[in-house]
DNA sequence: ATTAATGATGTAAGCACTTACATAAATGCT
DNA sequence: AGCATTTATGTAAGTGCTTACATCATTAAT
């Protein structure tokens, strides 16, 4: 069934059939209502590859993703492919990994699809470190890159993203202002919003004067779902003789491993210990007691990526960044 | 860039061109190796639309979830994105919400889209009740379509699933066996699998011959983050005079809500209070004390789901109902 | 050396759309 | 009514591939 059949039946040209699939202006009320008519009556839908190689574009856009089954990720994900569908775009899926090599692999995956445009969803596609982002940079070229709390500054990349210096720093901060001197900072990634949480605690020692130590910015190199993990390294360091008070976690699920290991000390939090957390997730309502944490508005981070995402795809200006704040939600595990 | 392009600049046809692409049989090694040469000099790629169109694929697989921000579906979604990527198909990912209407158009819209198969991730799909199926059947006259946890008899439907109503039974029957007989039943879902969880509960009782109370069939009807509604749920069972010693959950965050509620009333799990979940996430460790859990190897099943997926649209016969068991996972908020 | 069989390559016709341009119909204006 | 616009429709040329079929080159067999 194509529209030379319909055409064929409504008595009319393919030019006309196709104006009204597309809803070009200029078709008489009469004829459109005809052939409408006619494409319900056979269930006609348009092929979308022919669509595609006319138009060069399948109003498809591509999500890259380490690693769609982490919380967060997933989350952020789910926000955004709702998001593209409303506005009435197909979204692929491409979940990576963390190795730098299949990153770019399925970036040109995507690319090869001929997508419109492209999500990278998580800042682990940005090096921290050397800045080794040209093949981001070349994608951008074919076309508009939209990162998700991450930076890059590069034409036709587009970034939204929280300001997770902020928000650590905040979050550090507000224990200092208690008193509590022997922070341990506890982060598993080093991805670029990584390094943003960290030195937004390094920045707080630094405005109250506090003197760092290197000790107390722990890295855990475990699995996303590794809590036990987390406690035991904890109690490692705990009996290796480091004394901490209070534990900021670049991820939650850091965090319950903190809480884990107070109970196993008979540590009382947030007496003995103070817990904060990153990302708000269930996890923190799931431990006992309840975690503080950082939330960062994933939804509206996500709505306005899409949004800018659209814009651009529609020729309009958009902004190359957008940062929003986030905000500390209080719990049981501290008292601030 | 076109393979026009190419086929000037390497001196042979386009058709020379296209079977070097698509690794036909019966190109001269010379011939090839100056074809290629010339294609990565140029850093030339297909145009994936026209070939669509030349093939009728894309090589795309659709992927229908509910709610892909779901703790298990995502890790679904994840496993099954990889597995299918890992095997040469691109992802297509639709998450229709747990509206029907919603489901349907978003099935619709990947069929318009001409992906080659359809997975849905969820039982949610499959209404358990009326048996209104319909939708799926005529979509199977399109495309294979591939079920995750659900059953449906039709031709061109492939299910692959895990035992859920053997799981839950054994869990019940764990607990039975201990003379432990007011257990609480906790669910959230009416869905296909949901249903057979309850089923598996129900047949535990009969196989014991310890006679069911609807009393403890409990519904509780709230998002799949609300741990805390979950807690006040229970404790507004209690006060309500509701005796039970047990908690089986369909599913882990009821169980989470089951071990809060324990805190909040003194109740010591297991002594007081046995707690089993489904599904064996991260929430079962992020507990405290560590909740027994049902861990259905949601990896393997997609491992297998792909690979029937694959194996379909390659043509080769597959087998239409694949079932695994599931495995209770044994943890301290049971003594078993 | 001649023929048959096989291997390598080219030609051209799809695939199902979009859209620039041409043309025909309808409307507005004097 | 006659002309100029505007509106509606049709024609045909892309869009960039795949592949059946035809053709030519090469090798094997007699």
């Amino acid at each position: 069934m194509t529209i030379y059949d319909i055409s064929k039946q409504a008595g009319v040209s393919i030019a006309t059939v196709s104006r009204v699939l597309n809803g070009s202006a200029n078709v008489k009320p009469k004829t459109k209502k005809k052939v409408l008519d006619i494409i319900e009556q056979c269930g006609y839908t348009p092929n979308a590859f022919a669509r595609g190689l006319g138009l060069n574009s399948m109003n498809t856009v591509g999500i890259l993703c380490a690693d769609s089954s982490d919380l967060y990720l997933a989350k952020a994900v789910y926000y955004i492919e709702r998001n593209l569908r409303a506005g009435g775009y197909h979204s692929v899926l491409c979940c990576t990994g963390y190795d730098p090599e299949d990153m770019k692999a399925s970036l040109s995956l995507l690319l090869n699809q001929r997508v419109d445009s492209v999500i990278m969803v998580g800042s682990t596609f940005i090096a921290a470190e050397s800045g080794d982002n040209q093949y981001i940079k070349d994608a951008a070229q074919q076309v508009p890159i939209m990162l998700l709390n991450a930076d890059l500054d590069c034409p036709n990349v587009y970034c939204t993203m929280c300001d997770d210096f902020k928000s650590t720093q905040d979050a550090t901060l507000a224990l200092l202002n208690k008193g509590i001197n022997d922070i341990l900072y506890l982060y598993n990634s080093n991805s670029y919003s990584g390094k943003k949480k960290l030195n937004g605690y390094q920045s707080a020692y630094l405005m109250k004067d506090v003197p760092l130590n290197k000790q107390y910015q722990q890295f855990f190199n475990g699995t996303h779902e590794d809590i036990d993990g987390v406690c035991k390294f904890l109690n490692d360091l705990h009996k290796k003789g480091l004394e901490f008070h209070a534990v900021v976690a670049s991820e939650d699920m850091l965090a319950a491993g903190a809480i884990k290991y107070a109970k196993a000390n008979n540590l009382s939090v947030p007496d003995d210990l103070s817990v904060i957390g990153y990302n708000n997730s269930i996890l923190t309502t799931c431990s006992e007691p309840e975690i503080t944490s950082v939330d960062n508005h994933l939804e509206t981070l996500c709505s306005q990526l899409v949004k800018t995402c659209i814009g651009t795809l529609l020729g309009e200006e958009m902004p190359q960044k957008t940062i929003f704040s986030g905000e500390l939600v209080h719990r049981a595990s501290t008292a601030l």
